[in-house]
DNA sequence: TGCAAAACACCATA
DNA sequence: ATATGGTGTTTTGC
């Protein structure tokens, strides 16, 4: 995840506000480019084709983002998926806040090793069995990463109206050691870090640290490493001219806990 | 082309 | 984890 980086950051236009935005056809043609003439001849055939990554850097942020899967692979994927992953309903499907029950608006499920527990919203749940191609895509991020996982949470987004609020990943049961690795596959969609020093509110230590705005290409793969989770939140907000779902696979690996008796 | 309305995005709040 | 409303910006359509 170090090799050759293409710089394919551009400052937003506007005015108000100079963000960093990533373009994934940008991403996309960097990629092709140093894909073509690249074959080094004396590495392992396992590496001859190594991926090229996208290094993301701020303050206390790091990150790694590439094409993983082809076009067709990817549609493949999706569609497999779109048939195997079975999502939450009923209870597992709302969330509480402020007294208020609300559906949240994306479907979610996890999948991962055997009789693994994780929580989930303050409850403890037991993951489904990895399906033969979360397996499969499980195992060409490992390849890719060198990192295994045990754990992924599914996100389906239908369309641009459904969106994640700005969060961090619950550390507590990860293993802070291991990146998350994220999976998208379909609509390409908008995702944004925000440093928590740069939040409102009664901050007194509100800082001015610019967002960093990523789209997330159909098969692409974002790696957030630490201590990226432990200082910035991140976000899927809504679109509303997207118009298709995006599946997005965040693999994780949980450090199993003893249960209690 | 220029304007006004509609749609969208962002932030604060509950 | 949310939706909602106020405010400012961008896009649309005439």
């Amino acid at each position: 995840m170090n090799g050759g980086v293409a710089t394919c950051v551009e400052e937003n236009q506007t005015e108000t506000e100079d963000l960093v935005m990533l373009h994934a056809k940008q991403i996309c043609e960097a990629a092709f480019e140093q894909d073509d003439d690249d074959d080094d001849d004396d590495v392992e055939e396992e590496f001859a084709h190594p991926i090229p990554w996208q290094k993301i850097e701020a303050e206390g942020l790091d990150c790694d983002y590439s094409l993983l899967f082809s076009k067709q692979e990817a549609d493949r994927l999706f569609n497999q998926l779109e048939v195997e992953v079975e999502y939450f309903t009923g209870d597992e499907a709302q969330v509480q806040v402020y007294g208020k029950l609300y559906n949240v608006p994306r479907q979610q499920a996890t999948y991962g090793d055997e009789g693994l527990m994780y929580s989930f919203s303050g409850v403890h749940l037991l993951a489904r069995l990895w399906t033969p191609t979360l397996e499969y895509i499980r195992d060409v991020v490992t390849n890719a990463t060198g990192q295994t996982f045990n754990f992924v949470l599914i996100n389906r987004y239908k369309d641009g109206n459904d969106h994640i609020g700005e969060h961090r990943d619950d550390e507590r049961e990860l293993d802070p050691t291991c990146p998350i690795a994220s999976v998208s596959l379909g609509a390409s969609r908008d995702f944004i870090f925000r440093h928590k020093d740069a939040r409102s509110g009664s901050n007194p230590n509100k800082r001015q640290i610019k967002p960093v705005k990523l789209e997330l290409a159909h098969g692409s793969l974002l790696l957030m490493n630490a201590p990226t989770n432990r200082h910035w939140y991140h976000s899927l907000p809504v679109r509303k001219k997207v118009k298709t779902p995006r599946i997005n696979l965040t693999f994780r690996r949980i450090i199993k806990t003893r249960v209690k008796k």
